[in-house]
DNA sequence: CGGAGTCTAGACAGTTATGTCCATACTTTG
DNA sequence: CAAAGTATGGACATAACTGTCTAGACTCCG
């Protein structure tokens, strides 16, 4: 029987672990989608026989089903924990969620839209995509209310927020780290409404630097 | 050879016009994806044979295509003239583009996101959204500057009122059209930061008025 | 009424996908 | 070294899909 855990295989004659196939099926779902995730496919991306994916998963279903479970532990807890974290203005603490959409190890902005697009075609997957929506729209407007906003201009602010990040992954929006922290005060006031102090944006700024390019 | 316009078959033995293949297969697209349009399916639905498709449509390839041409001509066209109308004051702006968000004949955003969904794994369709996308937002940009909003301030404020709205339809948010009235004044305080006359809103009131559900 | 044009159904060929079965080879453990 | 467990590959059955071809039915028009 295959394991249930990610260690990987004592075996040495293993030519594809179950994580390789789980890391391949992520990486095709999230460039052509979910319905593009085959067996066959990633059997010829990986160089081995399709009979070889029915070792470490029981179905292609079965697959999806991880894929999705992956996706429930990363992206919904990141965006909670920055939300959540006090912090001495609101400017800052929207900083502090705006980390999330710098680094793809907190959140998988790729991996949210495959699973939005297979949302479209299962109910229960669309259930649960919905749950994780008003789950980090719930905890982006008590931030908000934390920092002195009334009730529904709060949620209404938490929305705006946080559908303008997802509207900019939809538009798969590329621009250089330079240019995104030059838009961070226009932003800041569009989402506050509170002009940004010089010393809100220097932490951002340091945390920002690891993301530039290179060179 | 199948005829080019959209004009009704004289031959009352037509069982499925060309355009019933095409609303079809927008029905389709827009529930489950462009993956899913299928001439088998298409045909299941709708009750003929498959050869029948192939007198309308060269191909499954060429069906995709005016559905593209149907997008274009539909909904970027509809924001341009709705941004471009002069108003007398932000909100009141704001507020006709908002109209294009209420009704499904100015702008079909489910529409919107099936050719999204395709631009992920079409280079030229990609090509195609991207350039709209600039487009609308440029309008939007327009807008605000005549309003008297700053270079930058007006382009970052331009995405977050139409990345909002995009990301309101990536999460298929559905609300009726009371709450969404009643959140009509924080959102404009959020868009553009001037707190919304009375006056602003009764005109949009009226419009919105046709939408509400019956009963 | 008869020919040209319009539309549909059914048969056929080819491709791509899923999932099962079995033989085999390699690795660890007793 | 042998047995049990871990993978892999190839053959097979089955289903779903695309596209082509041909026969034929129906309608319009001269």
């Amino acid at each position: 029987m295959p394991s249930d855990t990610s260690a990987p295989s004592p075996y040495p004659h293993t030519k594809v672990s179950r994580d390789e196939w789980l890391l391949a099926a992520q990486e095709l779902a999230v460039r052509e989608g979910m319905q593009a995730v085959k067996v066959l496919t990633l059997a010829a991306t990986l160089g081995v026989s399709r009979s070889s994916f029915y070792w470490y998963f029981k179905s292609r279903d079965d697959l999806l089903d991880q894929m999705l479970t992956q996706w429930r532990e990363k992206n919904t807890p990141a965006i909670l924990a920055r939300a959540t974290r006090p912090s001495p203005s609101i400017n800052r603490n929207i900083l502090a969620i705006a980390e999330c959409w710098f680094d793809q190890d907190l959140f998988d902005p790729r991996l949210d839209f495959a699973i939005r697009e297979w949302a479209r075609r299962s109910e229960t997957v669309r259930a649960e995509v919905h749950d994780a929506d008003q789950v980090r729209v719930e905890a982006i407007a008590a931030m908000y209310r934390r920092h002195g906003f009334a009730e529904t201009d709060a949620f209404i602010r938490a929305r705006v927020l946080y559908f303008t990040q997802i509207g900019y992954y939809a538009l798969e929006v590329t621009e250089p780290v330079e240019a995104r922290m030059a838009y961070a005060a226009p932003y800041l006031r569009g989402f506050s409404g509170v002009e940004p102090e010089p010393e809100d944006l220097i932490e951002f700024e340091a945390f920002v630097d690891r993301f530039r390019d290179p060179g």
